[in-house]
RNA sequence: CCGGAUGUGGUGAAAUUGGUAGACACGUCAGACUUAGGAUCUGAUGCCGUAAGGUGUGGGGGUUCGAGUCCCUCCAUCCGGACCA
């Protein structure tokens, strides 16, 4: 009988699905064990080679823990939110709903050939409303939680509110900074749009600002790899930069505790580096440098007074020579200090007493405001007594204007007006914001929570790094703030201007990650100085891409001799380089010791580095400028998309405030959309649907309340869809207590090393956030992790010239010619165009009498990539290709090596567009599921990369079909269909010799701890092994294949099921109920030692290293008897040469080594 | 650029703790059986060499009786870098 995998597989295929034999119950007193693979977003390209690869892997140990007595849970469902499927629907005018739910089908079929034991009554799809129902109920949580830093977990909200409403937000210590702090009695006093900012600031889920890449052609915000050198890849639009308002998760509230985490799993050392890379926690110091104006002092026009404040001497150097009246303007400053008529205003204006955050001393374009309503862009100011003077007037009227071309808005009030008359110019201030307000159409929430990185409240002129080596504070050349950094407007100077902008220009054309990737060095001075806090030393201010303007401060300072990027930066400019470290610096490289000693640098001379860090730290709180801080790379994770295809927020928006819905109102359903181009103003396409925005006001208002129109991102559903899978179907809850604590953490999840971040670091946040809200038992969602690597396409390439020719009797023509791969080496190597040449003539001359042949010389051969499945390895099916793309090649001509067309290979990454997929249905139809399943795993180790060749596959199934030679008797005549089992069977009941019982446990014994370590690769080869001695030791013994075949069952389930019920008598599948006859419920052999015992070992002898012998001893022999026995062994002898050997090795069990 | 990983025959790979490098397969070559072979079986196969032998795990250096494995250094390739999932 013959190995018939199609009829076998579909059998039980069928069985097994018939029988629900993978229903997988909550209550079992079995152990439980949960084998997860990574969630996959059904594309429609389908599976390719590459994707089952993990899948397989899980499968595999799934169903060996079911042999061990587990209650297994391995469950699939879909991630079906996603950008591809919306574009998909604006390319092809196919509803996201539609492609999605014919890939999944698609995705589905192609799962199901392969044999998977999913229980696919726990199937979930992100899309469906029965799922994000939930996903938004857990929004919802995340919205009315905030992060306790007491108690360090997720609180509700209500608590927060509670203890404001008791004491307000006042520091512990250090100083009270209205905007920031504010108490009780403010709390109560604030409207309720204050509140819900105040809030804001705290919520797990919150509303912010943020950059994303806008193509105003496309009108859509594009994903960062769909930008290609700052145009879109479709289309080529230009792409800027822009803010939107954008939902976040504050993930940096569980930063610590993630890091904390990593040491509670089984993750790889690679992966835990990763994430704790990306979280990126450092611990350093922000440190304020005062600005500074030049490094020569300006002869002081008509003998003025010098400002002694470098802060406002930079203002006067940085503004037009001509400008000598600024300098008055400072000198009139310099002496006022805080007027009385300014504290008056400050205590009235301060702390968004009149709903606009104000700042004071604030610089504008090289002028300091007295007070600025940046978001209304509205400028106060308080004068003294001496505007009469004529200059003085010149000088405002100049201001004036100037504020006014920059759109702000100027309120110019006496001191004595503001000290006798506060309320009148408060109301005027008050209704000048409502104007600019309607004027600029902006909102309170905007300006509020505009990132400030200058501090609250305080407009001093500073400028504030962090540096994870204040140690270096003498080292610094140069300041590099980030091309975004705020203070860049505020200090350029003019004669810098044009370059500064021109660099602005070029930045902001650029994605971030082109911006990181950036090997060549770009930047622009500012012309402005920074003051070394320290010694006084004038640092220039550069800007550079290289600096990021979300990390830290968004500014560093520039330390050449400890940094290499630093260093290349100076060397590029010509920055001078100071050396505190001595002859740690060689004046090449720079080198970022922490062991130097001191040098150039004052009060920490001497010193060691790592000693001097905190040193210095603790100087700067003393001297107040600045603190320790420990900060992270890692940011708040956006959480909103402009798109159609995800989960609507549950929040609606009334008076600028979020209000979120209430659980009854869940799910708030995605609806309907035929067409999704872009909303407004940069909005998502929900933004269009008028009559599903506006709702009617709760309290009978009408108008007002309007949907919240972006969509949650892809991973929103992907976060904790490993909780769903425990209860499915729950209408209640997301997943009960009961089957989560049942279920606890996933055992294994596999996937691969592109999640490493992204997905790994927000499912262990939901986690850790659902833990804290006491819903979960478990803090870390994965106990083990795997990381499959990628199978990479092995690409084929054909290579063409384009030749023209004439013949005898016709006008000319072009063709195309392939040279296989020998030709295309020789024409690159040797240059014999003139023998290709002859060639192509001798090719061509066959068909018709030739006039003239034309190659383009110095033209190389054009490779073009073939489809694989129409190549045999290398060989390509040349009638094949010619109906390939429509017969594009059909009139092709070949020039052949040995009468074959040889392809040329390249290892790439495996996607359509380079013909090099892989279908896996091809192969199962081809040579079964069990031949594919064991032969991706032959591949190689699953964690790695490695290319796929389809050729080795073969080997896989001729170990099936030797395997099943154990059982059957293959006969060369067919027999008649449906006789089952005769004479063919070959399976005794004999007893196994001694030799059997060897193979048979040194098999299970490597089974079992390849199987429980992943080294699928060498489990295959191990099945391998046994079968070729089993087959020469000609066993057919049940008592020997039996226990075999439950060993490879987890690897080649049909074939084992049907050889299992072929063993127990049973040829066609047991009936309903008869489960037990399936080998999925067999129990795993058991391994025992005394079936391999050795007692003799081949030692390998070797003379000074290396083996020149072997020799076969006991186990039990001592040191004195090998070297005895290894003396007089001729080999040993030989190489002596009659010399006494200094030293005799015996390593026991493993090496004999004679050092001469 | 930053971070991670990987480099072993013609190919995929093995060598679990520093101890016989290349198991198991693919491919290739030779042979057997056969009307036939893209079936099956047998043998050979890292490279150089008729052989003895030499040489060999990306390159260079080191530790060791002994290094694919440990250390230093250089090079190459692949993956990820926050709106692809």
């Amino acid at each position: 009988m013959e190995y018939n995998f199609r009829d076998i597989e579909k059998k039980w295929q069928q069985w097994w699905s018939e029988n629900k034999v993978y229903k997988v119950s909550n209550d079992s007193p079995k152990p439980k064990c949960y084998v997860l693979d990574m969630f996959p977003y059904p594309s429609g390209a389908g599976l390719h080679v590459g994707h089952p690869l993990g899948y397989i892997a899980s499968d595999i140990y799934s169903r060996y823990k079911r042999l061990k007595g587990f209650n297994v849970l391995h469950p699939m469902g879909y991630d079906a939110f996603g950008l591809p499927a919306e574009q998909y629907a604006i390319e092809h005018g196919i509803h996201p709903a539609v492609s999605t739910a014919a890939n999944i089908k698609n995705f589905r079929s192609q799962l199901d050939k392969i044999g998977f034991c999913y229980d696919w009554d726990r199937e979930v799809n992100t899309s469906k409303p029965g799922y994000y129902k939930w996903t938004q109920w857990i929004f919802l949580q995340l919205f009315n939680s905030y992060f306790c830093h007491t108690e360090k977990k997720a609180l509700p909200i209500s608590k927060l509110i509670k203890k404001y409403e008791e004491k307000g937000a006042v520091p512990k210590t250090g100083e009270f900074i209205p905007g920031k702090h504010f108490t009780a009695e403010q709390w109560k006093a604030f409207s309720e749009k204050e509140k819900a900012d105040v809030l804001m600031r705290r919520r797990l889920a919150y509303c912010g600002y943020g950059e994303v890449n806008w193509c105003e052609a496309l009108g859509t915000v594009l994903a960062n790899d769909e930008v290609v050198n700052g145009v879109s890849e479709r289309g080529g639009h230009p792409v800027v930069k822009k803010t939107l308002r954008q939902w976040y998760l504050r993930i940096t509230e569980y930063a610590d505790r993630l890091l904390e985490g990593l040491d509670k799993v089984d993750f790889s050392d690679a992966m835990k580096e990763m994430q704790t890379n990306w979280i990126g926690k450092s611990t350093g110091a922000e440190i304020d440098f005062k600005l500074w104006g030049g490094a020569s002092p300006l002869p002081s026009p008509g003998g003025e007074e010098i400002s002694q404040d470098p802060v406002k001497e930079k203002f006067f150097r940085t503004a037009d020579s001509g400008n000598w009246h600024i300098l008055k303007k400072y000198g009139r400053e310099n002496r006022k200090d805080p007027t009385e008529a300014e504290d008056i205003l400050w205590q009235r204006l301060r702390n968004n007493q009149l709903g606009a955050k104000v700042r004071r001393q604030h610089a504008i374009q090289g002028y300091i405001a007295d007070f600025v309503f940046l978001e209304v862009k509205l400028v106060i100011e308080v004068d003294g007594e001496y505007h009469n003077e004529e200059e003085q007037k010149i000088y405002d009227d100049a201001r004036t204007k100037f504020l006014n071309e920059f759109g702000l808005q100027l309120l110019r009030f006496t001191n004595e007006e503001v000290i006798s008359n506060t309320e009148k110019v408060i109301n005027e201030i008050k209704s000048s914001i409502e104007q600019q307000r309607q004027k600029f159409k902006t909102t309170a929430a905007d300006g509020e929570l505009s990132p400030s990185p200058q501090g609250e409240g305080r407009g001093e002129a500073k400028l504030r790094v962090y540096t994870t080596r204040p140690d270096t504070i003498f080292g610094v050349d140069f300041m590099v703030i980030a091309p975004e950094h705020e203070l860049v407007e505020e200090i350029t100077t003019d004669e810098q201007k044009q370059a500064v902008d021109e660099y602005i220009a070029y930045v902001k054309s650029r994605s971030e990650r082109e911006r990181m990737a950036e090997k060549k060095i770009s930047g622009v001075f500012t012309g402005a100085y920074a003051l070394n806090p320290f010694n006084g030393r004038e640092i220039p201010i550069w800007i550079s891409e290289y600096v990021l303007a979300g990390y830290g401060t968004g500014a560093i300072m520039g330390v050449p001799c400890g940094d290499e990027r630093d260093h290349r930066f100076a060397k590029h400019f010509n920055i001078p380089i100071t050396n505190i470290i001595g002859e740690y610096y060689t004046g090449e490289d720079a080198n970022p010791t922490y062991d130097a000693v001191l040098e150039n640098s004052d009060f920490i001379n001497g010193m060691k580095m790592k000693d001097a860090i905190d040193v210095v730290v603790r100087k700067v709180e003393e001297m107040g400028i600045g603190q320790r801080k420990v900060n992270y790379k890692m940011r708040d994770a956006a959480f909103s998309r402009q798109r159609y295809w995800g989960e609507p927020f549950p929040i609606v928006w009334k008076n600028e405030i979020a209000y979120p819905l209430s659980e009854s109102e869940l799910p708030v359903e995605l609806p309907h959309m035929d067409d999704l181009k872009p909303g407004p103003d940069a909005q998502g396409p929900l933004a269009n649907l008028t009559e599903w925005i506006n709702l009617p006001s709760p309290s009978g208002e009408g108008l007002g309340v309007r949907r919240e129109v972006n969509t949650m991102p892809g991973y929103a559903g992907s976060s904790w869809y490993f909780l769903r899978y425990m209860d499915p179907d729950n209408e209640k809850e997301f997943c009960s207590r009961k089957a989560a604590d049942y279920w606890g953490q996933v055992d294994l999840y596999i996937g691969g090393t592109e999640h490493a971040v992204g997905h790994l670091l927000y499912s262990r946040m939901w986690t850790k956030f659902l833990f804290d809200l006491g819903l979960i038992e478990h803090d870390e969602p994965y106990k083990r992790l795997v990381n499959q690597g990628m199978i990479q396409g092995s690409s084929r390439f054909a290579y063409f010239l384009t030749v023209n020719y004439s013949s005898l009797n016709s006008e000319s023509k072009s063709t195309r010619v392939f040279l296989s791969k020998k030709w295309v080496d020789i024409i690159e190597s040797d240059n014999t165009q003139k023998f290709i040449s002859e060639k192509i003539s001798e090719v061509l001359g066959k068909k018709i009498a030739l006039h003239h042949v034309d190659v383009s010389y110095g033209e190389k051969p054009i490779p073009t990539h073939v489809d694989v499945n129409i190549v045999d390895g290398v060989e390509l099916d040349i009638e094949a290709f010619k109906r390939w793309r429509s017969g594009e090649y059909a009139n092709a001509e070949f020039i052949l090596e040995d009468g074959k067309y040889i392809c040329g290979v390249e290892t790439e990454k495996m996607s359509k567009s380079k013909f090099n997929t892989v279908n896996p249905d091809d192969l199962v139809m081809k040579y079964g599921a069990d031949t594919f399943r064991m032969y991706e795993m032959f591949l190689g180790p699953v964690e790695m990369s490695k290319p796929w060749d389809t050729k080795g596959i073969e080997g896989v199934h001729r170990f099936l079909k030797k395997f099943w030679r154990l059982f059957f008797k293959e006969s060369n005549s067919p027999s008649p269909q449906g006789e089952g089992r005769g004479e063919a069977f070959l399976v005794t009941n004999d007893e196994p010799t001694a030799e059997e019982l060897k193979v048979l446990h040194n098999t299970i014994r490597k089974i079992e701890s390849d199987t429980e370590r992943f080294s699928f690769n060498t489990g295959v080869s191990a099945f391998m092994i046994a079968t070729n001695e089993l087959t020469d030791l000609k066993c057919h013994k049940r008592k020997i294949l039996e226990p075999l075949l439950i060993l490879l069952a987890p690897y080649a389930p049909h074939i084992s099921e049907e050889l299992y019920a072929q063993l127990r008598n049973s040829p066609s599948p047991p009936g309903e109920g008869g489960g037990e006859a399936s080998i999925l419920n067999a129990s795993y052999p058991v391994f025992e030692d005394k079936y391999v015992k050795e007692t003799t070992k081949a030692y390998p002898v070797a003379i000074n290293g290396k083996t020149r012998s072997e020799l076969t001893l006991s186990l039990d022999v001592t040191q004195e008897q090998v070297e005895q026995i290894v003396l007089q062994d001729p080999i040993v002898q030989k190489w002596l040469d009659g010399k006494t050997p200094k030293k005799i090795i015996y390593v026991k069990n493993k090496m004999i080594n004679v050092v001469i």
